[in-house]
DNA sequence: GATGAATGAGGCTTCATTCAT
DNA sequence: GATGAATGAAGCCTCATTCAT
């Protein structure tokens, strides 16, 4: 048979073009990261991406199911990302410096599902087929509560504070960074962590 | 028809009792922190104040106003807190210490304005009648930027620290807070003012 | 307490004015009969009770929940009836005779309901909700295929027939007349009942 | 535009290879009958067809169309039968006898045919292109009722029934029957005819 | 002959809001 | 002050149909 020959069958994907899906996704992702899940209508993304708001159901079921889509690449994504810090051995202040970093990479590359996911995921996690984001949310805060501990322990973080209160701290500070953040500013998502890290670990006074 | 006749029946003032709109506003507010703002309807705020959708519309003019009234009556608080502080003449640690102190106890006192105020008030400022938070949010921003470059030229800031940057660390690192804090929980407000600014200052690692 | 007093507090019916449902229910049952269940539009229903399509929300919460309300009015009627003459320990002729007649007293009352069960319960079957549609088929069937095998032992019915084939033939000759049948037309409904009766019974040739 | 240039490359004939259209068609039927018309979309169809929805408009021109030609097939053989038993001059009795045979045979070959004709004739015919309908409708009554006249006249059907009664009664009931036969049931076509011409004719009471 | 992608009309439903009582 | 009933705009989604490839 000829190297050439046109693919012969190519079955088509049951899920069509997965390069259209990522770019509507990608559109569905800004607005709803601009303008909130609910005050998105389906009419503003089809217009966003040049079509009419009933040609998105070609590609998707139903707008529930982009937001799914959305969160669940993304966190597949943080936890490939996460997982592999996790699992290096590092010490605790390691660790947190190098989840903090991943992190703000992650907030780099998915700037509009983290967004999201801060301001929806909590409604969200309410429907069943979003209850991953709960299983997430658990996992997440046994990960860095844990190394906060591990830290405490051996004596590299503060005994004298409410270990959950810092918990709370640490990643909040992270993460509503999602909200003033813009890829291709001024610094680069490893600036952003090495400063955000400087100011957490040491504080922002000058010692004296 | 006599002339008089329109005021034959006085019908009750237009503002109803102030305590009335208070309780209703206050539940109002709870369901739009809990299920945020566009998510919540009219006849959900209804339901949780016994009565019926319509029946709301004797009190206010719309949810619009509504949230309106949540929002401004909270912002005037927060500025009679911080406007004290900020006229008190003290350093700009102290002004900082202060500052943070008096945000958790406006989020001990409006925990549900606040959580609308983080959420929604993106969305709502741009609306015209919403043009109020804008202009808070700027001078917020003046306040504690100011507050802060003056740490730093005064020497009790860090110089190797983005401003912006540290500015925004510690207003989120704040604000969020109110998306966990439960009044009449473990620590109280000025507990947790403590903690984190202890943290925000000299950082959670132990220094060596 | 004088006698006129206006009833004090009478409590709202939780499900709205019964009256008026049974009136649009009435305005439904007619349609959904005329067009059927799903070429009915929900706003066809509205123009014929003089209210836009958004205001029988007011009054149900969806379109299925109309045919579900009109067909689980007709059955309890329907079985009311029919347990009644069940339970009259009449032989088995005269059971026959009882049945068809009720019957056709239900499709008197109740033609729109009739016509709709006989044209979309097999569809509507099929959704949770509307499982007693199959359970009322069930009783149904054992109450009719009963009297008959009963009347075939009692040697009152020809043996030579295949029972079952008996009972579809009874049964469908009694329902289908929905389909044609107008209440207040030249016969009454007992006269139909008789006229079938002795169809059905005696058949329509001479005997010679 | 040269005239002849409409013609350069002859397109496949509209109306594609008869085989296929018949399979399609039957498919289509089953679906219609097993759904309803409206409840069925054009998809389900090609579905089960093993073909997408837009690939079915290279066979047919709209789903009305598929209706159409199903149920003007159906109606064609249908009168070829009828138009025989009619045309052969038997008497009153043998014609009805002949007549619900016929209809018997054409239940079983055309199932869903008839099942769609019984369901959707009465919406369709409101359309101009299935007065066809309406007009076999007239035909069919002729046939009947006039039969059952000439039977009355001739003394071999009763004279004490409402003829028009007699009439749907009986067309009614042999009709339904498409509604739960299953071709290779139990009993052949015939003996079905037979069975109902029995308990119509002679009714399904002992005779004492 | 068939696919993939889109259109556009229309359907069901929700909801803020109004208003007579 | 509140209720019951309705309005009207808008939202999500479905589906027959079209058409370039």
């Amino acid at each position: 048979m000829p190297s050439n020959s046109s693919n012969a069958k190519k079955k088509p994907p049951v899920t069509a073009t997965p390069a259209r899906r990522r770019e509507l996704l990608d559109t569905a992702a800004e607005v709803f990261a601009a303008q909130g899940y609910n005050a998105t209508t389906v009419r503003r993304i089809a217009d966003e991406a040049g079509m009419l708001a009933g040609s998105l159901y070609y590609h998707f079921d139903s707008k529930e199911s982009m937001v799914d889509e959305i969160l669940s690449t993304f966190l597949t994504e943080l936890w490939a990302g996460y997982d592999a810090v996790l699992e290096a051995g590092l010490g605790p202040r390691e660790t947190i410096e190098a989840l903090v970093t991943e992190s703000f990479r992650e907030i780099d590359r998915h700037r509009a599902a983290v967004a999201i996911y801060q301001k929806e995921s909590k409604q969200l996690a309410a429907l069943p087929r979003f209850h991953y984001l709960t299983d997430s949310q658990t996992k997440f805060e046994k990960a860095w509560l844990g190394t906060l501990e591990r830290g405490v322990a051996d004596g590299v973080f503060r005994t004298d504070l409410d270990i959950r209160l810092t918990y709370r701290f640490v990643r909040d500070t992270v993460w509503v960074a999602a909200s003033w953040y813009r890829p291709g500013g001024q610094h680069s998502p490893e600036e952003i962590a090495r400063q955000y890290l400087s100011m957490v670990l040491d504080g922002i006074s000058v010692v004296t």
